[in-house]
DNA sequence: GTCGCTGCAAAGTCTTTGCAGAGAG
DNA sequence: CTCTCTGCAAAGACTTTGCAGCGAC
């Protein structure tokens, strides 16, 4: 159909890198680093999955049992992170936002709707698209978010 | 860049049709055919605003002043269409769920970040690589959303 | 020390549900 | 007539917020 690339899964950044980040993003706003905070990050970065601020939540306390993570913090965090760009949300169907680190490269979501399975990828062509679209239109593109759903090669069985 | 077409905007169903439609489920179903699902119906389809539960029921209360509509009505009368495949919902960033008819023709949207407004597009080139990555991943593919974020010519004054 | 952060619990939102009377088929 | 719907209000689920003590800087 095309010789156009479509790479799937491709984590670049390192956690260092991603906690200086972090870091300094504190510092420029006169916020404190907290273990909290260092322990959301470090779950985020840990976890394939797109979580949920609740999954979040409870990783945290199975993974750090000597420290108490409110539910509030990790919420308020969240936030905290989505503004300044450091993780991207997802919205889907049913209910709950679940999040991601956005420092790892642009990628899409392809959704299975038996399993909740998601996987990532990138294609070049519909990036380009994109692009030309927003152009297209008079939009100033800033980002977007693209989901396909289906079933999954195990659900198919 | 090409010469695939981009479509904007293109409502190809009629109302009748739908309504149809509608009462045929209803049928099939052994549900009632009531004078509150037909305005949320008709609400939906008189409207070119994505709509949340809360302003689709404000717009019915304001246009039909002598029907009582209970927002629980609205709230399950969406479910109902949209597990039938008749509305389709977005989530946004923020919070809440939008519902638009789904009959419409497929489509995909650009959302601009400071007014909210929405456009609606197609893009072929897209749709086409959409079906390819699924394919590609093994997935049986059965619907996608795509959203694209900027800012409109209005606001970008 | 100061001032932001945290956990807790209370308060908000948004959505769903139980129920008794109303209404479609 | 029967059995589903509806509005209402109460209950739930998910998030946000106020506060007093804690902890980073």
């Amino acid at each position: 159909m095309s010789n156009i690339t479509t790479n799937f899964k491709d984590k670049t950044i390192e956690y260092e890198q991603l906690l200086n980040d972090f870091k300094a993003l504190l510092k420029d706003n006169s916020l404190k680093f907290t273990i909290q905070r260092e322990v959301i990050l470090e779950t985020l970065y840990n976890s394939d999955e797109h979580l949920t601020p609740e999954s979040l939540h409870h990783l945290i306390q199975e993974n750090f049992t000597d420290l108490k993570t409110g539910i509030a913090t990790v919420y308020r965090t969240l936030a905290l992170l989505e503004d300044s760009n450091m993780v991207t949300s997802l919205s889907f169907g049913a209910q709950g936002k679940k999040y991601e680190l956005g420092a790892k490269e642009h990628h899409d979501h392809m959704i299975c709707t038996e399993c909740g399975k998601i996987t990532e990828f990138v294609d070049e062509e519909i990036e380009k698209r994109q692009h030309a679209i927003a152009d297209s239109l008079g939009f100033k593109m800033s980002d977007h978010s693209m989901q396909i759903y289906g079933i999954c090669k195990n659900c198919q069985n």
